[in-house]
RNA sequence: CUGCCCGUAGCUCAACUGGAUAGAGCAACGGCCUUCUAAGCCGUAGGUUACAGGUUCGAUUCCUGUCGGGCAGGCCA
């Protein structure tokens, strides 16, 4: 609708222009419903080309308009913009879109098909998941069903450190428990993970547990000397803990990835070979550096410590080489803002391969922390002493659709601050549920009128005249928009949010007016806008991974 | 000291990427259930958009500077 608005203004500038086709035709949506249904800034634009004032030349534009069907009307408002109200038929022509695109309205085929990977969470396996890697799974997650909206063939992956130093330090840690050194003892590791979870490993391994994960099966010998065994043993432990932690946040993937992996088949080789080989690798203090100053860095990396180990960023770039080669055109990596600094790096080691990698491949969307209030005072993070706010905690306190809500409902870049208390006591008072009760409450009506999905399908839309209605249908209009717009701009929050107006808007509906009626004809078209709300609402929570209830 | 993110109602956050009277939810106050789910609705109150300049028809949005908060700047990840 849009894009056919912006053609009619388009004609009707050729009638007054010499060349109208530099001009950016900007098609916008009112706030409020007395300014239309969509509206232009055409006039405001062109006063400098026209030497007239805006409201004039918003006059000469709407005589020469040829009305489309769809528009009943247009109106020169306040400074000279263009509005336009729908019609009767515009109206009912988005009903019935709504009815028989179905679980498919306000997708859309942007992405034509094309391979995207979205790579979110990637925590380590050295403890439970936190309310951290939860923002990363919500966000993670659900720009993945809105990308997958949006026409992508989109790949979830997470990719996990198994190997370095702090697996090593988890291996330790837990050897110590099984021992039964306590963390506060002078012996215990002094960079060792404190929390009380490393007991809970410790105890499976000396009974002998068995742990199967990702298609492996680890089981513990018991041996508190066997070093290796109690690595697998822990790193299975965990990384089990967190997809069992994932699976209850709605939140799967289709590919996990070890960084080991990289080593085995000796890309990390690859990768030093071909960045020495194009000369962006010199030695220095017996290390091997990475220009990346050549890339717009503010100094060089170091990629092999002078004990002969690598840094981070090396497997980072070889499993980044190793996205391309599997035919992503595009891919998002999600990350808490705290890990920013790798994106200058693992960029520049791929730039420095010189195989046609796009300057600003891959995407990043970094989240900001969160901050955890409880009983008004911050709870501080800290891994490894072992104080802080588990995914876990909050699913089972506060629920996975409302944690995920309240995750999702602010844009990635703004730091957020959790209130457990919150969160948790006003449980009914949840935004989240406001929206699922406006879809249970439609359920109901639904159900009670015993209509059935396509009786709906026909419905006389002259019946719907009133303002609530008016501003409902245009509501549901805007959802195609607000999908593009979470996937251009990286931001489920646009959902969020216009779930919630949706929401009011149903609500305002539902208050002032009955839907059961003896007028069957006023019945069935309220009932049909109702179904259509009921079916965007579900859509919308869909995108976000939170249920859609039929009754609460 | 340098780079990135942020600063909007008492609190938590929006604002269609430069548009019309800056909007919601909590918290406060006043109304609405013998009728489809009151987890709801209607109304009142709450603002120098951190501050100072600049760009233009027009700035919460873009530019510069200042102040304040967060995160980075390891041969840690």
């Amino acid at each position: 609708m849009k894009t056919e608005l912006a053609s009619i203004i388009s004609s009707a500038l050729d009638q007054i222009l010499d060349d109208s086709s530099t001009i950016d035709i900007h098609i916008e949506r009112p706030k409020t419903l007395e300014h239309g249904d969509y509206s232009t800034n055409i006039a405001l634009q062109l006063t400098k080309i026209l030497k007239k004032n805006p409201r004039e030349i918003a006059q000469l534009i709407i005589e020469k308009v040829g009305l489309d069907p769809s528009i009943d009307r247009l109106e020169i408002a306040g400074p000279g913009f263009i509005n336009f109200y729908l019609s009767s038929a515009g109206k009912s022509s988005i009903i019935k879109s709504i009815f028989s695109q179905s679980t498919k309205y306000g997708h859309n085929l942007t992405g034509k098909n094309q391979k995207l990977q979205v790579e979110f969470v990637s925590a380590n396996p050295t403890g439970p998941l936190h309310i951290g890697h939860g923002r990363g799974a919500a966000i993670g997650d659900s720009l993945a069903r809105i990308m997958q909206a949006n026409g992508w063939d989109v790949t979830r992956e997470f990719y996990y450190n198994d190997a370095g130093q702090q697996i090593n330090n988890l291996a330790l840690s837990v050897q110590s428990r099984i021992k039964g050194i306590e963390p506060d003892d002078a012996n215990f590791p002094e960079d060792g993970y404190r929390g009380e979870y490393i007991l809970e490993i410790a105890d499976a391994y000396s009974n002998l547990k068995t742990v199967e994960v990702d298609e492996e099966v680890v089981k513990a010998n018991g041996n508190p000397d066997d070093i290796e065994n109690i690595k697998r043993f822990s790193v299975a432990f965990l990384r089990n803990e967190q997809n069992i932690d994932l699976a209850a946040f709605q939140t799967t993937f289709d590919v996990f990835t070890l960084e080991s992996a990289f080593y085995q088949n000796k890309d990390v080789e690859k990768v030093l070979d071909l960045l020495e080989k194009n000369g962006f690798s010199y030695k220095k203090d017996d290390a091997t550096w990475l220009k990346t100053t050549e890339f717009g860095d503010d100094k060089d990396r170091v990629m092999i410590k002078s004990d002969g180990s690598y840094t981070y960023f090396v497997p980072d770039v070889a499993y980044h080489l190793n996205k391309w080669e599997r035919g992503f055109v595009r891919v998002i990596n999600e990350q808490g803002a705290d890990h920013h600094s790798t994106i200058t790096r693992v960029r520049a080691g791929l730039q420095g391969l010189n195989l046609g990698i796009p300057k600003d491949w891959p995407d990043y969307v970094l989240h900001q922390m969160v901050t955890v209030t409880k009983n008004n005072q911050e709870v501080k993070i800290s891994k490894r002493a072992g104080s802080y706010v588990t995914l876990r905690d909050l699913i089972d306190e506060v629920g996975s659709d409302a944690t995920r809500y309240f995750l999702l409902a602010r844009k990635p870049d703004s730091q957020l601050i959790f209130d457990i208390d919150l969160a948790k006591s006003q449980t009914n008072d949840n935004p989240v549920y406001y929206i699922q009760y406006a879809h249970a409450r439609i359920c109901a009506v639904l159900n009670q009128a015993n209509v059935k999905p396509e009786d709906l399908k026909n419905f006389d839309e002259a019946l719907l005249t009133s303002t609530h209605e008016h501003q409902l249908i245009k509501r549901l209009s805007e959802f195609p928009e607000i999908i593009s717009l979470s996937a251009s701009e990286s931001s489920p929050h646009y959902i969020a949010t216009f779930l919630k107006d949706l929401a009011a808007d149903f609500h305002s509906y539902y208050n002032a007016n009955k839907f059961l009626s003896d007028d069957k004809a006023l019945q069935n078209a309220r009932l049909a806008l109702i179904g259509a709300t009921k079916i965007v609402i579900k859509n919308g929570l869909q995108l976000l991974g939170i249920s859609a209830p039929e009754k609460m």
